[in-house]
DNA sequence: TTTAATTTCTATTTTGAAGTGGAATTTTGT
DNA sequence: ACAAAATTCCACTTCAAAATAGAAATTAAA
């Protein structure tokens, strides 16, 4: 799969929070942990809050945390905030009509598998990213 | 999923030609029957090529045909030629090291479904996408 | 041998994602 | 009130994918 780079950010976000033992986490925080640049890290940061999957906290000892219970938070609705899912919902050779009735030639092999990739999308959450094992880096 | 917009063009040829009687595909009659434009797709033949996926004849009622039999080729042949399958191996937060032993925090989840779209894209064959009903579009 | 139908080559333009820069605004601690 | 620490806003630049342009080269039919 190929997420976009801004959701492979954004996830990674998410991700590094559900870790960490802060409260609130400052944009430098975040610029200091993750490997993103740092301008492009805060103007996510705003969007993310846009969409409402974030809150921000202004003013001095400020920052962002969830803006709501982590496992309320699906990858897909943080993929969707930032790039879209449409993309990949749609059919994979870029036809606009294909389904059952009006296949691709792909279609019968590919649904499917989007449709596992979706599920997955869709039904995990921010909270599955916590680490059980203590094994993970970031 | 996502591909390159270039590698559904890509797949979308190989549909198109397992799928039509003709012998000796040209330039001209793919632009007519594939909704890509001109130039774009002359280009992307001759890259297609290079790669031997096709095969080109040159001169009057010249033209693209197979470089080698249909399933031989893989959708994976394809979108390594345009596009490279490095993208899709890669973990999918976007991170260098991440494997079984030294996992993100996606690892455990994604990686059975990625190795799904793998194995679909390396073992389906352009042969796969010949219609067997007589309903597809193009 | 001419000519028409092709593919091929090199270069440029457009578009959207990714990344950068700096000033403005908000809020809190002192 | 002030200053520090933070987010927010607007504009610009860079980069790669996608798309376009035109001339050159190749081949076979007539």
């Amino acid at each position: 799969m190929r997420l976009s780079k801004t959701s492979e950010y954004a996830l990674r976000i998410f991700s590094f929070m559900i870790n960490d033992d802060k409260q609130v986490f400052s944009a430098k925080y975040l610029v200091n942990n993750l490997n993103i640049p740092e301008k492009y890290l805060r103007n996510l940061l705003t969007k993310l809050t846009k969409f409402n999957l974030i809150k921000s906290i202004k003013g001095r000892d400020g920052g962002f945390v969830f803006a709501k219970n982590a496992d309320k938070i699906t990858l897909a609705d943080i993929v969707d905030a930032v790039e879209g899912m449409d993309k990949y919902e749609k059919c994979i050779l870029g036809f606009d009509y294909c389904d059952e009735e009006r296949p691709c030639a792909l279609h019968h092999r590919w649904h499917p598998l989007k449709q596992q990739i979706l599920d997955f999308l869709n039904n995990t959450t921010v909270a599955d990213l916590k680490d059980k094992e203590g094994n993970l880096r970031f």
